[in-house]
DNA sequence: CTGAAAGCGCTAACAG
DNA sequence: CTGTTAGCGCTTTCAG
């Protein structure tokens, strides 16, 4: 009761192995006769080729590695869908890897991947240093960054251009009337989601001629979970705030219900943007104005561009910008 | 500038490849020298050894493959933590899919499990029809069920008892004083979300002598996204309602949406308790009283469960309940 | 058009 | 202790 091989087929059918081969790889090249015989057998014994042996001489597994820092961060499951979605389209397989931002797991997972001979590797979010960058080289593997990109080394990316987003955001509050505008953020030494989405509430306000407050800024460590301690912290700082502006929706949703703790009305008192529009943000009381990623398409997209990689076509753009969007909910309101 | 293999490492230690393997399998078989120059002329070429060429050999790839119906349900995240956190220990890798409830994917998806020889199987949620069963008998591969399980069929599941946290959700609320209450529930042909958590509800209104009405009830489709239409649907059914449960926190996060549009406070006037204990739970407002499903563990425990089927080991208990827990937040009140 | 044979990269007897 | 050899399941020349 072992699995089938195709020698099993081949026995059945009474042809060799080669010709079971060719049934399933050349069609047109073997007698309709014969073939059928195959196919029958096929079908009778339920065959399915083994896909380890086939890897083995065609150097392709078809398979792409995806590494996550926080699976758990309901910002990824729409990118995971649209990196599911082109996948299936292309014929690909996904080993998803969660790293838990742990720079040691990370490494073990891309030694995994060489293992297991993947085609290419799709990486996100995190800021790419000079070692990592190294041991990326050393794998000799394709490998697209999802939202995060390298401005130091040629490495391909999708992503949406940050500092604009949030300059819209900043700008559309600015615009509203709101002249102290809160930022809680993440560190800049992340270079995505913290450094260029500050540069687009630093541009913002310049070019407003309003100036940057030190005080209404509350940059936390990437990924930490204390969203509610960094809103008290800020309004700690600057009770007066009319406006904030959050580096993603996790965070926003933590100051909504901070302030609904404090009393503080929203959009009444003070207005609130998010980032993501991650799907939650839809039904937050009050509904969550946002920075609409397009994280299907991000994801999607990328599979798109390692394929496009992987096979040695032509993806004339090194670093991709995907459309954003400013999704105006009920969390905001204009003041005089 | 190919990847090397073990002939190349074997030529540049000047050793027979086996001796390279054994090395890498049964080092003290090998003479601490020559060690050394094996272990020297891996580190040069950077070596790694083939998974396939090992897979087609030891019959084994280390790899478990994971359905997961609807991977931007929030609720799958911490499972999949867990499912990652137990594969490392074990040293497997994950294969997730997302089958997007769609039948036809799920097949596909096994298939092509069967092709890449994964060791085991996961499987998230859905309940088990007769053809899917037929299918995995089929693929003659150890498989764990993953919240869910089956009746009828011999498979090892590992999930919480819905009956019973159903049941002491609803006890609660009416051992809180409410005496109409509703439930927005997931249609019975799921056997575990929709079925079972409904039985709970029952039991529960049973034992308080308390009548169930028809109209306190409001089922969708599985997985269907209008949580808003059927808050909306409910209290058109029976306006009067003190209490709603929801077979989950997404649901719940909806109905809380929709009360707040129509000015009818939580908890004051409804209250509400969800299911699943999603990491959003803690920031609604007001902060949701739910049921907690220990979903990490969950998601560790059945990698647990299936390892052992894999490796034959001792795993007495087929179908493991692990244990759920009310958690009450403030959306939920007691009525004189 | 089809079978025999070599070989993908590795492990596991089997002699020495 | 170590090298030679066969073989995992499959594809692909190469003769016929």
């Amino acid at each position: 009761m072992t699995k089938p091989t195709i020698r099993d087929v081949a026995r059945l059918a009474n042809v060799s192995i080669s010709t079971v081969s060719r049934v399933m790889n050349a069609p047109d090249t073997v007698i309709p006769s014969k073939q059928e015989r195959v196919l029958d057998a096929i079908n009778e014994l339920k065959y399915k080729p083994n896909a380890l042996a086939r890897g083995l001489i065609y150097k392709k597994t078809n398979t792409i590695g995806v590494v996550i820092p926080d699976i758990r961060n309901s910002y990824y499951a729409d990118i995971i869908r649209g990196m599911e979605d082109a996948s299936k389209r292309f014929g690909y397989n996904l080993i998803i890897c969660n790293t838990d931002h742990d720079r040691q797991r990370l490494y073990s997972y891309l030694n995994n991947f060489e293992e297991r001979q993947v085609d290419g590797i799709l990486l996100t979010s995190e800021p790419i240093s000079s070692d990592y960058h190294k041991e990326l080289k050393r794998l000799r593997m394709p490998v697209v960054l999802v939202s995060t990109h390298s401005i130091e080394y040629e490495l391909p990316s999708v992503r949406i251009n940050d500092e604009q987003a949030a300059y819209d955001a900043v700008a559309y509050l600015i615009q509203s009337g709101h002249r102290s505008i809160g930022w809680i953020g993440f560190d800049l030494s992340d270079s995505i989601a913290g450094l260029t989405r500050y540069q687009g509430y630093i541009r913002a306000h310049r070019q407003a001629g309003l100036p940057i407050l030190q005080e209404n800024i509350r940059l936390l460590r990437l990924w930490s979970d204390d969203s509610l301690d960094a809103a008290h912290a800020l309004f700690l700082q600057n009770p007066s705030l009319t406006a904030v502006f959050t580096a993603s929706d996790e965070l926003a949703i933590g100051l909504l219900c901070y302030l609904n703790e404090r009393g503080i009305q929203v959009p009444e008192q003070v207005s609130v943007i998010g980032f993501d529009n991650i799907r939650m943000s839809r039904f937050t009381i009050p509904k969550l104005t946002t920075i609409a990623q397009p994280m299907y398409e991000i994801g999607y997209r990328s599979v798109e561009k390692l394929h496009a990689r992987i096979e040695g076509l032509e993806d004339p753009v090194l670093r991709e910008y995907l459309p954003h969007e400013l999704i105006v909910r009920s969390s905001t309101r204009s003041i005089e």
